[in-house]
DNA sequence: CCCAGAACGCAAAACGTTTTGTAGTGTGCC
DNA sequence: GGCACACTACAAAACGTTTTGCGTTCTGGG
């Protein structure tokens, strides 16, 4: 059992009694072979195991079938989702898919996008990221196609995947008012201003003239994404002459503020005063009570960014870009 | 700034006024070069951004540049921290790290193997299975460098880096015995047989052996890597008729999950049960308490393997497998 | 001044595919 | 029975490198 021992296109051809031309035929359909040949050539390729060498077809192709995931942090459990969701239909199309780090603030993000673009990537899944033009212009200027996780998409070349936020709070906000009953339900949300916070208080405002509830300005309050906001945010909401029986929180930072404000003045939760985040953070899962949030579908998302590249490339598709906008899904436990 | 403008070898020659072969023999130095010609190619390379095509390179040299990690589950930190030490050293010098998922427990082992083999990897970094030796041979049949990330070294093929795991746990347990002085110590493993649940569970019994403990049979229970086999685990060991003062999990993930159980039930954390973890990936400090585990050089297993890898590339060896084995650190905390 | 040897650069072959133009073989219709 | 046409299979070129064998140009010593 020693290495170098992989069978060759020729070796197939020749064993099979015919040219290679009619094998490269039989595995790429590109013209018809008769049922008899085609049959003896498969069963040849099968008994030897064979593969063509990629990187043989690559230079004639000018094709790697290989597609680039840059993300700024792996050991965040949405990006790992990511490049598991867009392994998952890769490899079923015979795509491979790679995967790099390029941390958040520093030089990392171009150095590593002229790696991938040096090795021919096909296509490139670039992660949220406040990438510049130039960035971009890297990768589309050499003819690699793009996909971008986020941000609009007249800010740059590509497609765009991303989520619904308007939608995911809307389904959690009518979750809290129709399945669970609260009616006095209170925002607390970050800077003002700042996305995706304003497009989430538009989701909560939804759900409430659907429901017929009026928002209530006292119940309203625009902190920081963070945890301190949330605790001052749930003082400030707490003081209010009629206090809210629900908090809904502009990410889980917040609500994990929220909940230590709460849990401090002996407030039950979910008993008194219901909590919700957004974004399904680890910690989301690790506190006490564990946090009812809105789930990014990371995985989901990976899916149709690979989908999206790989249809362009096999149809040679130049067409306009497109925007793919996947639903959220509310992630229910102990908090609402 | 249109697509398909890559500078090929010939275009740099030409510009440079120089042979193609001079240009390969300023990039790889295999042969001498002038200075001053050598300065002048790589100007000229500089300048048109030039970039050697992967797949030429690789039809021609048999060699792809490219490793393959596989492990069990992305969204584990310890294997992110295994990609990134990976892709850390490899880029640097001018590999490219492939990192897949293969789920533990269905056919997706041999399958992704068999992906990676085909697109002709240079090695394979296989991370922590319970890999059979058919899938091992599938690699290293095909003369794709391995190196496993556990197991004993005479258990198959290739090279094997891991952490001193037996010695991690025995030092943890004999903290727990020594400084802390708890007496029945119970055990929740992964999936039974599965590395490095053996090595730890080992470990864990070498310390109580060595303290004149016994070992408690029914405090023992064997379930799975992830958090809900941690609340499981701890839910059958509270049922047992003397109850552990101290639950010694494999990995951080069954710590946490034994820790959801616990408070569930009220069960004062460290006061009436400690608990331990074992990788000390990220959540370990964000939960509550913070857990007492041992430090996985994760990132450096990553960056080893790399390194051995591309040496016995680099250097043609074939010499006698080898093993390097890394320190691990007990990282003190609030659970024990 | 000439020659040996070192230093350097070139042409051409090879790597394993895909693809295109073309030759060969049947088949059905007149 | 001959001809056109579809259907198949083949030979050869091309993809962009690396590498080898060889020719040319210097350099310094006799």
């Amino acid at each position: 059992m020693h290495g170098g021992c992989r069978a060759k296109i020729g070796d197939v051809a020749a064993e099979a009694g015919v040219s290679v031309t009619t094998v490269s035929h039989v595995i790429s359909g590109r013209r018809p072979v008769s049922a008899a040949t085609r049959a003896r050539v498969e069963e040849v390729i099968h008994r030897l195991g064979y593969q063509a060498d990629p990187s043989a077809r690559g230079l004639r192709t000018q094709r790697t079938r290989t597609l680039g995931l840059v993300v700024p942090d792996l050991a965040n459990p949405f990006n790992a989702e990511l490049a598991v969701g867009m392994q998952e239909i890769t490899l079923a199309h015979d795509y491979l898919t790679v995967v790099c780090e390029a941390p958040l603030g520093g030089p990392y993000l171009p150095a590593v996008l002229r790696q991938l673009v040096a090795r021919r990537m096909d296509g490139i899944v670039l992660g949220r990221y406040g990438a510049t033009r130039r960035d971009l212009d890297l990768i589309t200027g050499s003819g690699t196609r793009l996909v971008r996780l986020g941000g609009p998409l007249e800010a740059g070349p590509g497609d765009v995947v991303r989520a619904a936020e308007v939608e995911g709070m809307r389904d959690l906000v009518r979750h809290l008012v129709k399945e669970r009953g609260y009616r006095r339900i209170g925002f607390i949300g970050g800077e003002e201003g700042v996305e995706p916070g304003g497009e989430r208080f538009q989701g909560y405002r939804d759900a409430l003239a659907e429901a017929g509830l009026d928002i209530p300005d006292d119940l309203v309050v625009w902190t920081s994404f963070t945890r301190d906001g949330g605790r001052i945010g749930a003082a400030r909401l707490l003081a209010a002459t009629e206090p809210p029986d629900a908090l809904v929180c502009a990410n889980d930072l917040i609500a994990i503020g929220a909940l230590d404000t709460l849990r401090e003045r002996g407030v039950d939760v979910p008993g008194q005063v219901a909590i919700t985040g957004y974004d399904n953070i680890e910690a989301a899962s690790l506190v006490s009570p564990a946090l009812t949030t809105v789930l990014n579908p990371a995985r989901e998302i990976g899916r149709s960014a690979a989908r999206i590249l790989m249809q362009r490339l096999d149809d040679d598709d130049h067409g306009p870009a497109r925007e793919v906008v996947l639903a959220h899904r509310v992630v229910t436990r102990e908090s609402a």
